[in-house]
DNA sequence: AAACTTATGGAACACTTGTTCAGGTAGTTG
DNA sequence: CAACTACCTGAACAAGTGTTCCATAAGTTT
């Protein structure tokens, strides 16, 4: 093992992390390799170094977000998938969570132009439909896309939703899915 | 009337069209005064002359599209608003249109940036209760979420789905929300 | 400890960016 | 038709960009 090849693999890190971090301030727009290496506390050329482009960077960190959000769901199906759970978990997303949340739906839609990162944006929904296993697919599929929607019009709304706002929405739609299984499956 | 400021009008506009299609084709990113120029066919300064900035050339392409969307939408409900309506539309959306709802999505994702921007980019929410008047308002936001979630999650999808999936999940949406209003389904 | 390899970083380059500005031009007015 | 004014634009600039390159430092092997 090559203690060089270690550290590199742990500044590496270090510049997604901080990647991802400036795209929760400034936006995808201001991602450049000097404010990357600034954030990260690194030499300018650093990011050049570890990642051949600036898609590439951009890349790695929608990877790594993407698998972020897959911990995260997994947490609260772990914690009973409740509605009430679910709801607390979006609202935390559109308030203390507000910058990260932004910068995953800005990551989102680069996949969107990119058809090789569609898989890792939608991995959340194939890990969901692979934990629930719905008996309806039509009123889960409503479910997983009324998530984003909740989502993505709590981050333009005048003052963000809270949990006790969310929670009747959610339950709604887990209700709607089938009445005899409310609640998702645990493990 | 002075015919040299109809002209600028209409020139202001054409700037702003051209702009929404930069963003179409290469995304916010790809906007920039020389590009948009290039794009509406005038000189390089023309965008600086008529917008102070380039975040103000970018607000007023948000303003503008969110009118279109209004636009759009206010024919939907004038063809019936029917799940198959529906479902026609948010089909097109990410596929004919797709550039178009990538575009929109972008400049959307902006204003959870810009306080100033978010009357503007849900306009066409609070139009559409306003339209709706829904009985159950649970149901009408729970509905209103799904259509962003669907028409974000069409556009990462591999193949993006067709009128024919989509319509099943339109109509699960419409009928939770009222069983007395439910729409028979046609074709 | 010497030889070797790999990671690293500072300086530099070519390029594009947003924006300024002074001059010219077209439309309006007396 | 001449004077005027408001609109417009081409050239230019300073600032910041992505990326390259090579000298050097750090780690590994013999």
């Amino acid at each position: 093992m090559d203690g060089r090849k270690a550290r590199g693999e742990k500044k590496r890190r270090a510049i997604v992390e901080a990647t991802l971090r400036v795209i929760e301030r400034e936006g995808v727009a201001g991602v450049t390799h000097r404010s990357v290496a600034r954030e990260a506390g690194v030499p300018t050329t650093a990011p050049t170094y570890y990642f051949a482009t600036l898609d590439d960077l951009l890349i790695a960190t929608l990877l790594w977000s993407a698998d972020e959000i897959c911990d995260d769901m997994l947490k609260i199906v772990a914690s009973g998938g409740t509605a009430g759970e679910i709801a607390r978990s979006l609202a935390q997303a559109v308030n203390e969570n507000r910058g990260r949340t932004l910068a995953e739906y800005e990551l989102y839609l680069l996949a969107g132009r990119r058809p090789e990162l569609k898989p890792a944006a939608r991995r959340w929904l194939d890990l969901a439909v692979e934990l629930a296993r719905p008996a309806d697919p039509v009123a889960f599929r409503a479910f997983l896309a009324a998530i984003d929607g909740l989502l993505i019009q709590g981050l333009i709304a005048d003052v963000a939703p809270n949990e006790d706002e969310l929670e009747p929405i959610v339950s709604f739609l887990i209700r709607g899915r089938d009445d005899s299984t409310a609640v998702p499956r645990e493990e």
